[in-house]
DNA sequence: TTGACAATGAAACAGCTGATTCATACAGTC
DNA sequence: GACTGTATGAATCAGCTGTTTCATTGTCAA
């Protein structure tokens, strides 16, 4: 049936049907969550089977697990990718280049925005997911970013005072990336070169809060 | 087959059946979303009949539409109270008793909590109730911050820079909401003063961030 | 060619959900 | 006492969801 010249490349064909669902999923449980997602939906966008994910992952979970295991690794490659941008830089630098390589990949919601969405559904609304995403990506993040704020404190990592600051600093990043709020109350830092103020705004707003109060040690 | 004592008593008897459903479904909702819960969950919890609900509020929607409303409600009592705490006083007293008590009345889940988990659900997965939230509350709650971050920042409430200060004090708060993250990453505030403390520290990490900003304009 | 195996497609299944129907109980009115 | 409108209860319905079953296709090795 298949003619000689392409019986290689059809092999290959497209993209295979597990890779397509992953990408389907991915988009469409960050887009819409869990529960509001059907396999259905799913198929439908990777033009696959509804058979086609019982086969490749066991159920709707298994393929949401694969997503979150998806989601986690390149979340990592953001928390390496902030490190590196503050690599040999003092706190302060660090600091800001924690917040921009955050705000940059998060407003960059087409390319690998998703993953933080899902991130963000999840800790409004845990499912098992949750506890996987807080120990290999939430942990060492805050880890890091309390290691910058202790240093613009001047004191122990474990401080409580560092705990209460990171939480400032993550709260105002983890605010950035809820669409509807930024739209509500910040509409112009959803423009163009909105996210660039927005990284120098939540650095100064920022470092002046933890120079106030590492006076106060 | 009442005894003649309490005819009168038994009418009131119990509350109402569509008062015991909007108490319970306020708190369901709240707690799991509108998606997860069932009517059969909201008439088991308010010992009533699943007809119930479509009789007294034409449908699961409706119900959620009146639960929605009562949380407004109640969220504006929440903002006067804000407001009224502030009254007389300078900025910084305005802001304190802002964030006092925004993150009081948030800790008490068990009070009436429940209604900022609403609006918290509504703002990471919009309905068609997010509109009158933001509207109502949220709006005006911000236009009030707005008026105490000018005033500290010596300049117009309508200037991008108090919008982004009020963004990022209501980021800080708006963390305090969220459950899971507060435990994981900043258990101690979860504990029996750690509100009192939360509201401490955010209340001078965001003075000192506003004062930093005062003195560049 | 034959058999084995991975992958896909079409159809059906069981469970749950919101909504509806119909009968019943009760309080107030004439 | 008969009638009316409100409120409740039990049963059922139609639709959707995740899952399963079974037949079919295509590929590779013997």
């Amino acid at each position: 049936m298949s003619s000689i010249v392409n019986t290689v490349t059809e092999v290959a064909e497209d993209v295979h049907t597990r890779e397509r669902l992953l990408e389907a999923a991915a988009r469409l449980f960050a887009d819409h969550g869990y529960t509001h997602v059907t396999i259905r939906d799913i198929c439908g966008a990777a033009r696959a089977n509804i058979a086609a994910v019982n086969y490749h992952f066991a159920g709707k979970a298994g393929l949401y697990d694969e997503v979150v295991q998806l989601a986690i690794h390149t979340m990592q490659s953001v928390t390496r990718e902030a490190e590196d941008a503050g690599a040999g830089k003092n706190a302060e630098g660090r600091l800001r280049a924690y917040v921009h390589v955050f705000l940059t990949r998060v407003a960059a919601i087409d390319a690998d925005g998703w993953m933080h969405h899902i991130m963000l559904r999840e800790l409004s609304e845990p499912t098992s997911a949750l506890d996987r995403i807080v120990d290999q990506v939430v942990r060492p993040r805050m880890a890091y970013l309390r290691g910058i704020v202790a240093e613009l404190l001047g004191c122990p990592a474990d401080d409580e005072r560092v705990v209460r600051c990171a939480f400032s600093i993550h709260s105002q990043c983890i605010a950035m990336m809820n669409k509807p709020m930024v739209e509500q109350l910040n509409p112009s830092a959803g423009g163009r070169d909105g996210v660039g103020t927005m990284v120098d705004h939540i650095t100064e707003f920022s470092l002046a809060g933890l120079w106030a109060l590492a006076r106060t040690t």
